[in-house]
DNA sequence: CTGAAAGCGCTAACAA
DNA sequence: TTGTTAGCGCTTTCAG
């Protein structure tokens, strides 16, 4: 069967393109007979619109783009399952960007999208993310764009993140209060705001408790087992930390097996936190203490907010920040004391 | 800063569309000092195609759908991880649809991509799919389409899978030989041909054991709840299992769940084998002993395969199959015995 | 209520 | 080597 386009459809009917096009769309200026029998011959011959021809006339897409650093996140999966489900509702499409955490690579693709291919973006900056002239750019283009959890800072464009800061002296708090004396902070980027505000917040929760936070903070940004082995040497190292909070949860995971290999007891020897949405943090040997962020709730808000711009260019969004708070669950990572 | 058109630009640098048109592509037709003053105010004044004109004219879109049950699945993340990782050095777009395990969402999502919006299809189907005439529909659209994971038997379209039948086998085996006598399958759908070969798989290792299968396949259709409640009555009931092979990853997880609460230890009391790419099964409690699938690769031949369709229309792949086996790896949850 | 016609921004014959 | 022109398939005034 071979596609045909509406020109065809209307000779098949002996009637006008235009006067298809809007039946098709359930014009009122269309008699509802003809209506009918256009929608009818449409379905009946399979005609679908050239999404793209439409999109050139409309001068709008129907689809948004999500640009995160990575996938195989939990985090981000459910995100992305929360901006989907609010897409289908509204019949939008989502087109997946992966910067793999590059500046080069997002700058990329946010260029690529200035085309006028989406109707608006949602982003997470990657960790090396500097500087945010490619945002402005898009803003100047009245391309709407709002971040979501790794925002960068000081800039009007809107926002939904969580309460990373609270959460990291949350966490350190915690420790603290499960006996912990010397606890220590793994970062995966410094230059990475999110990461830097749980940095922050953990280090001030030390401070409070009268604990110097200068070298509390570790910084752990090679990937795989570069990583490892820095975990390894702190872990055995003279002055082994009793508690740690990963900033992501990739880090825990790793902590976790080091502590495995070299016969380290969690929660007795050493305790965890992490800052994960990881599914199996209850089955985890031990079950795992968590900040868990509400990622499904964090995409959804998201969209809302970019439909908001999309639907009214007029209203000023800018400086917009929603902050959706993640919730501290403890479990057997962090107890006795 | 306004958008510009081609035109526009054209019109800057005193030449013709098609002139810039050309130069822009690097065309053999254009000398290198116009083509180097043409990139050269391109860049300057930001100018940047409309895709979507190029597409209309051109008629392929260098975007793919990928269809996928769910998203907050390892194996899916993975896999579009895969896919992602080929169409960035093709310059393609990836447009990402969640059919929730519908059938009829399958459908209309699979509709909506027969309008030309896409140049291709990657599909792993979902739970409910019993009848493939929207496949069909599209091979004769001559728009290429692909499975991966999850495929519709008996058809002729290209897919890339992986050995289920062999490892249901090799699970069942693997628990006979860790001395289980009454293992039993848990089943997501009789229907998904994927879930069905593992179970054949499982239940033809039990006859050549001399065990009945018979009642040994037990179906956890339900989510959530739901599910957890089945499984707790399969646990506590008098003629409890000695092990348990979970068809996808979360069964295994409500099975740890409810082992976990009901003080039933594993795997002294019962041993469990789960097909699964989770990243924690080693430091479950106890680590899980999995059938892990390729999920990256299987993503990756699945995205190579359907270029090789949209690059080379003429050649025929229908009934090409690629399997990629999974491997079964070894942990503290089927120790002992 | 229906139709004619212009044009969205780009590409590709074909001319020059 | 460059320019003219005719669409790609659709939407949308504007006339009828």
């Amino acid at each position: 069967m071979k596609k045909l386009n509406i020109r065809e459809l209307a000779q098949s009917l002996q009637l006008s393109t235009s006067t298809v096009s809007k039946a098709l769309k359930d014009s009122y200026e269309i008699s509802s007979k003809t209506k009918q029998r256009v929608q009818e011959a449409a379905a009946r011959l399979n005609y679908t619109p050239n999404p793209y021809a439409s999109s050139l006339k409309k001068k709008h897409s129907k689809t948004i783009a999500v640009i995160i650093p990575e996938i195989a996140d939990n985090f981000f999966s459910l995100a992305i399952k929360g901006i989907q489900s609010v897409a289908e509702t509204k019949g939008y499409h989502l087109l997946i960007y992966l910067s793999h955490e590059k500046f080069i690579n997002e700058k990329l693709i946010v260029a690529e999208c200035s085309s006028g291919r989406v109707d608006g973006i949602l982003i997470s900056i990657s960790e090396e993310t500097i500087s945010p002239e490619h945002y402005l750019k898009l803003t100047s283009e009245k391309i709407p764009i709002v971040f979501f959890d790794r925002d960068f800072e000081n800039l009007d464009i809107p926002k939904v993140i969580t309460n990373d800061y609270d959460c990291g002296y949350m966490a350190a708090q915690h420790l603290l209060e499960r006996g912990c004396s010397n606890p220590v902070f793994l970062s995966v980027s410094s230059s990475l705001p999110i990461c830097a505000k749980r940095a922050a917040g953990f280090a001030a929760a030390l401070c409070a408790a009268g604990i110097m936070a200068e070298q509390k903070i570790i910084s752990c940004t090679g990937n795989g087992d570069a990583t490892v082995a820095e975990i390894r040497e702190l872990l055995v190292s003279d002055h082994q930390p009793d508690g740690i909070v990963a900033s992501v949860e990739r880090l825990a995971f790793q902590v976790y097996l080091v502590a495995q290999e070299n016969g380290i007891n969690i929660p007795d020897e050493i305790k965890v936190v992490a800052f994960s949405t990881v599914e199996t943090a209850p089955i985890l040997n031990p079950s795992l203490t968590t900040i868990t962020q509400p990622a499904f709730q964090m995409g959804k808000a998201a969209v809302e907010l970019l439909f908001k711009c999309i639907e009214k260019p007029g209203v000023d969004l800018s400086g917009t920040c929603i902050e959706l708070p993640s919730k501290l669950i403890i479990r057997n990572s962090s107890s006795g004391g």
